[in-house]
DNA sequence: CCGATATCAGCGTCACTGAGATTA
DNA sequence: CTAATCTCAGTGACGCTGATATCG
């Protein structure tokens, strides 16, 4: 609008950032929130259709069997799943008889949302489906870099998640 | 309810999926989804902080820098913003003219977004913002380390965009 | 007629905020 | 009184669907 300086043509007149003209396509970020996208995707129906789950559900019911039972509270700290968003999860779960919530007699505040035998069944119905889910995410790499890859992601999501 | 099994203690009774009670936080998929989520909040904060831009705008800058003008429809499949909300987002770069928006003489369907000048001096600006930013969130890798990562992530997406 | 383009209204998921009620 | 827990209503961003009008 104000004026004409360089081309518009594609020829690059910013050697400062990236090298290549792949700015877009090597930016971390861009690959991750894309990559993710298509991960919760394939995930979210995967367990729809072979399990009529949601991600959610693994979540709470694999944090009950390895770490025990446990406040709505602290099932939101081992998860990941936002406080508020808890009680939704629970209600479809205890629906379904996957977990029980009962009162904390020692603290009437809290509920006590226990894993139950139903629960454990699907969690290990959850985990096999799971396990061909990834197998099929990570397709690309071999079984060293899958462990790359998943080492790298957890050394940057440690950062970001004690750190600030 | 049913019945009980086996005891709800943190002793696991599943060798099966994964070995350790690591389940939750080494699927590929939730580390992903979570960390996709806090490079986000990073990138969207930093960048409105900074430079009062959204990462669609720099998407759409350096689309048009890169590869030189397009119709949305182009701009829409190089830059990964879906054709409804391109509008919305070029509306936003035209009225801080960062883009022009003419209609195609040949083809009067189109619209041809042009990068203008001012354009071309905020994706500068945008670029050297956004390389801090992935400094901050590529800090606990060395370079080489910040190579495969972006290397692995590359592979995975190229493999479910293509294929699929 | 079909197909592509731009535009708009709306939906479901997600992380999150804010407020209310109960109880420690 | 303050603080924690659970619950619910609502928000904004995102990816996407469906419909409409225009034009090739």
């Amino acid at each position: 609008m104000t004026g004409a300086e360089t081309e518009d043509t594609p020829d690059d007149s910013a050697p400062e950032a990236l090298k290549t003209p792949d700015r877009l396509r090597r930016r971390a970020s861009r690959l991750l929130s894309q990559l993710s996208t298509r991960s919760d995707k394939l995930i979210a129906e995967g367990l729809a259709a072979q399990a009529d789950a949601r991600k959610w559900h693994y979540a709470v019911l694999a944090s009950l069997q390895d770490y025990g039972p446990g406040s709505q509270a602290t099932l939101s700290e081992r998860t990941g799943i936002y406080r508020s968003d808890m009680v939704g999860v629970l209600n479809e779960l205890a629906e379904r008889d996957l977990v029980e919530r009962a009162p904390d007699p020692d603290d009437r505040r809290r509920n006590i949302i226990t894993i139950s035998a139903r629960g454990r069944r699907r969690l290990h119905r959850l985990d096999k489906v799971l396990d061909d889910l990834h197998d099929e995410l990570l397709a690309p790499l071999d079984p060293a870099e899958r462990d790359q890859f998943v080492q790298l992601l957890t050394r940057l999501l440690d950062h970001h998640t004690r750190a600030p």
